[in-house]
DNA sequence: CTTTCTATTTTGATGACTCAAAATATTATG
DNA sequence: CATAATATTTTGAGTCATCAAAATAGAAAG
């Protein structure tokens, strides 16, 4: 049974190489990551390796192997179910369930994680968009447009939310551009470096390039 | 933060101390409770002695400090709420949950607890009928009597189940001697070793002394 | 009382995971 | 290309929880 850090490892792996496909990770970053010093991961990578979870490149960097990657979608298909449970059924703020899944994540058994698909309805997606891996471990990204580069005038929806941090999302949440929101991208200025999008009776808002590449859309 | 393993600890603890209340618990009976060696307690409880959660009597025995008893309560109120929100909302059978709660407790914070706490209507007992300390960490447990030594001839109501093995559960789920239901010691023979036990609507049963202990009752 | 038995403690070691800081490789720059 | 800057790896050490096995204390039995 993979530890609690290791499962750590191969999620954050994961994530990390979705944001830049095809490359290898490097060390540095996974070590920013993870909250720990780069001579610590290359430790915890050479273990990885060795027991076959991950493919390593000295200097180079590293990914998960297959059977890493099926690890860490399992994690992630608990750390997604975790939280859409924590929010549909308890009630919590989507702001707060990152943390608290963090750690259950680690501690849900096939068989509540089997109870907890089945009560939500199985849902394709968590409360922040983010899809969530099937039982066999198959993951579909679908690539989606972001406020920072979606056509403008066009209606479009809040698909997801890229940035899980509790003072975004609350953000999110107080501009009311949350998960399957309707909105349209009214202008965008290069210079200013500003994003004005349009809501159904709210005010208007306008973000920064930054935050506008956070919140991905679907056309309509 | 307190460790799991310490979690563990201050819990298995806390539950030899229910079974003979007042005297200090050796360290051969805790080793065999935690399924580690007699040298690993000794180095851990000198620890936990360290720490201001037990009181550690060198060659007699340990027991909880008042803070450790608090930690206790509180991991044993997650484990407890836990079972039940698992039988109760996730329709998981009652034999199983309390390996999972074993796990889960050391991951649930005060916030999802809370909101478990209230979904479930603040119950006071368990599936097991083993009561639910408050979040304030107070106890209260009540003397009962077994079908081991209960009143002959009259209705009782089980109450409790000491026993959380799975096997033992299903058994006791078989026969219909769960929780809240009304029996009636018929006979009790001390040299078979037997007690017998009509149910409503149900094939009577014979018990052997020791299972019969862990059937705890209520007058009605 | 001595001896014997049993429980407990001590000692020395190990496996995971981590850090600090020195050593080394790689890349970029003049 | 030599040097400076940066990333990575190595080394040595520490913590936590554990075990095996030797040493010791206490209780029971003769």
């Amino acid at each position: 049974m993979a530890s609690i850090t290791v499962e750590n490892y191969l999620k954050q792996l994961y994530l990390e190489q979705q944001t830049s496909p095809g490359e290898l990770v490097s060390m540095g970053r996974l070590a920013t990551a993870m909250g720990v010093v780069p001579g610590t991961v290359t430790t915890m990578v050479k273990a990885l390796a060795d027991s076959g979870l991950v493919v390593y490149e000295p200097r180079g960097g590293v990914k998960l192997s297959r059977g890493g990657e099926q690890l860490a979608l399992h994690v992630l298909r608990r750390h997604r179910l975790v939280e859409s449970f924590l929010v549909k059924v308890l009630g919590l703020d989507w702001s707060e369930v990152h943390s608290e899944a963090d750690e259950l994540e680690h501690a849900i058994s096939d068989k509540v994680l089997e109870k907890m698909d089945e009560y939500l309805g199985r849902p394709s997606v968590d409360p922040h968009g983010d899809p969530i891996p099937t039982a066999k471990g198959k993951l579909t990204e679908t690539h989606l447009d972001s406020l920072a580069n979606c056509e403008l005038g066009r209606s479009v929806r809040i698909a997801r939310v890229l940035d899980q941090e509790p003072a975004f999302l609350q953000f999110v949440d107080r501009c009311g551009l949350i998960p399957g929101v309707t909105v349209k991208v009214d202008s965008r200025d290069a210079q200013s470096d500003a994003v004005s999008v349009r809501l159904h009776g709210r005010p208007t808002v306008t973000l920064g390039t930054v935050a506008a590449e956070k919140l991905l859309v679907e056309n309509l």
